[in-house]
DNA sequence: CAGCATCCGCCCTGATACTG
DNA sequence: CAGTATCAGGGCGGATGCTG
């Protein structure tokens, strides 16, 4: 993990894309600002389990990927919008199928359509 | 990881999909055994760069979750093929989209349509 | 509120050697 | 050929505390 390692290293697009989408909440961030713009407050509440420090770290790895853009609002108290760029809506819809592919034989409900849980 | 982990924990499809193909090699694997059954050499030299101990454990890992059907004819020397199941077939369908996301996005070249490479 | 700094620990991964 | 056994390392993730 760690933003566009093995340079050229890479065997196909699946393992290409694995390395964007490679941390451990990484999917559930995607999935979250999917649906809106979120600041950080909100996503540490949309991701359940996941740490400051790990958030920040995934935000910014996605960030220097062109997955997720950020915005900084200059005010007191600080206020961080982050939301999808246009390549992180075609990696969310690239993404799609698997994880229809996941509810349905992995999960089993039909439950979880599109959108994070609370 | 390691075969139906978090027993129930998922948030949505995506991420217990994650959890089938979240070895470093399995994505590899699926994509190798998606053209053709292997025998356990095979894949090791279609997969470049894993170790004789992590292949195993990733391909007992795939067989424990129902993606790979491993079958072993009692010969000598030994012979063990590797296979897709159904839903390993069904698992690769649903990577596609990803796998072409990636090579139009990180990779750019238009080559590695489908198959692993020599 | 939105982070960064630091320390720590575990699990995954890797290298090597050995066996049926 | 198809693995297992053993040992070792590293990187990712986690907990806590502090700052602009």
């Amino acid at each position: 993990m760690g933003t566009a390692r093995r340079p050229g290293a890479y065997v196909c697009g699946i393992d290409a894309a694995m390395d964007v989408i490679g941390g451990k909440w990484k999917v559930l961030i995607l999935w979250a600002l999917n649906e809106r713009a979120c600041r950080f407050g909100e996503l540490r509440r949309l991701v359940p389990g996941v740490t400051e420090k790990v958030l920040a770290s995934h935000l910014r790895e996605l960030e220097v990927d062109g997955i997720v853009h950020r915005e900084v609002h200059d005010e007191m108290p600080p206020h961080v919008e982050y939301s999808l760029t246009s390549l992180g809506v075609s990696l969310n819809g690239a993404l799609a199928p698997l994880g229809r592919w996941g509810r349905e034989n992995i999960l089993g409900g039909a439950e979880n359509t599109h959108h994070v849980p609370r």
